[in-house]
DNA sequence: GTCTATATTGTGATAGAC
DNA sequence: GTCTATCACAATATAGAC
């Protein structure tokens, strides 16, 4: 579906999108916006009264998108290894698509977090079906012990961290390798499940 | 040393931390960082022309306090699993005291990158030597075959991710845990470097 | 060096014609 | 629904007195 075929009240929420994921709520310009759809600012505030209740319905739409698919996930009941190589599979390739999103949703919650509570409610939260499982895998010694809480953490920020540090990876680290983030991300696909299974399989 | 002790323009490079360290270059005002220092905003341009110059003079010293730190770290002569409890350890000390830095950093640099570039000629960034190290280790068969690019990503996300996405952990992963993030980033000093040397020992 | 007052520009938001 | 023109205010920056 090309840009034409968008109703003008659509092409404004992909354009809000696109700039304020790119520049954050602070950043962004309503001007930059309405360029960005092809229309100018008068219509912004016609369709969306103030440039908060655009930002939150992009915001929204961003942390939708994301949190609950990985909270279905973690929940789900399929065998810990597997779910581990799903995990981080599924989640690199999500951001391998939108590189800034991780950025953008880590930047907006931490300038302000009030905004999390009022979208909590909306999502079953409840990662005890994860602690269960690996508490398991530990009584019949499949894998060392381990905090699960530890072990999500690590999980999420093998698969997210790349993302966020892009420019710092990008320039220092990889400063004599130009060009190899790509490749880098796609051997991520494997690399870091089967470095968070070596970790914890006995 | 208290706050009276410093002059005025220390006084404005400390308030100017502490306001564009929260709220980035974006979201800060100067209004604030005068009323933080304790001055008013004219003597702000008195001392840096301008907003940017201000917070130039703050992204480097916090640029500068962090990466070299961790790059000759890396660099040092001492044996691989040392060297990784050591990082982690010294690197989640630095975060605990100073949890928004990681989050100014990441968020500072995607918003412009070309600012990277003119700083990283003046650190010696060369990921050679602890490249070298862990293609010794996998030569001598301690450890499993792995991309030595991949563990420095590793190590770094580890220890950096949880501050950078702390709303997210208290608010959803922690829900049911209230108050328990402390105590999970003090575990995480020894955890994760045994995470890391278990993924990667034979 | 430090202040008050003011200039200047940028930006979100609205009025009103079509 | 869409546009042009404009308001109102916020924020950076400067002038000038002390």
């Amino acid at each position: 579906m090309s840009e034409k075929d968008l109703n003008t009240e659509q092409k404004i929420l992909e354009a809000a999108r696109v700039v304020f994921i790119e520049k954050g709520f602070e950043g962004a310009r309503m001007q930059e916006i309405a360029d960005e759809a092809g229309i100018n600012k008068a219509l912004l505030h016609y369709y969306y009264r103030s440039k908060d209740k655009l930002f939150e319905g992009v915001f929204r739409d961003a942390f939708f998108e994301l949190v609950p698919h990985i909270v279905q996930l973690i929940k789900s009941d399929i065998p810990l290894f597997d779910k581990i190589e799903t995990f981080v599979r599924e989640y690199i390739i999500v951001f391998q698509k939108n590189p800034y999103i991780p950025g953008f949703i880590l930047h907006e919650l931490s300038r302000n977090p009030g905004r999390i509570v009022t979208m909590i409610s909306d999502i079953g939260v409840d990662p005890q079906v994860f602690i269960d499982q690996v508490e398991q895998e530990v009584n019949k010694g499949t894998i060392h012990p381990i905090n699960p809480y530890q072990l999500i953490v690590n999980m999420l920020a093998l698969c997210i961290f790349p993302f966020v540090a892009s420019p710092i990876i990008k320039n220092i680290i990889f400063s004599k390798k130009p060009g190899y983030f790509d490749q880098f991300i796609e051997e991520r696909k494997t690399e870091a499940s089967q470095f968070i299974i070596n970790a914890i399989k006995k």
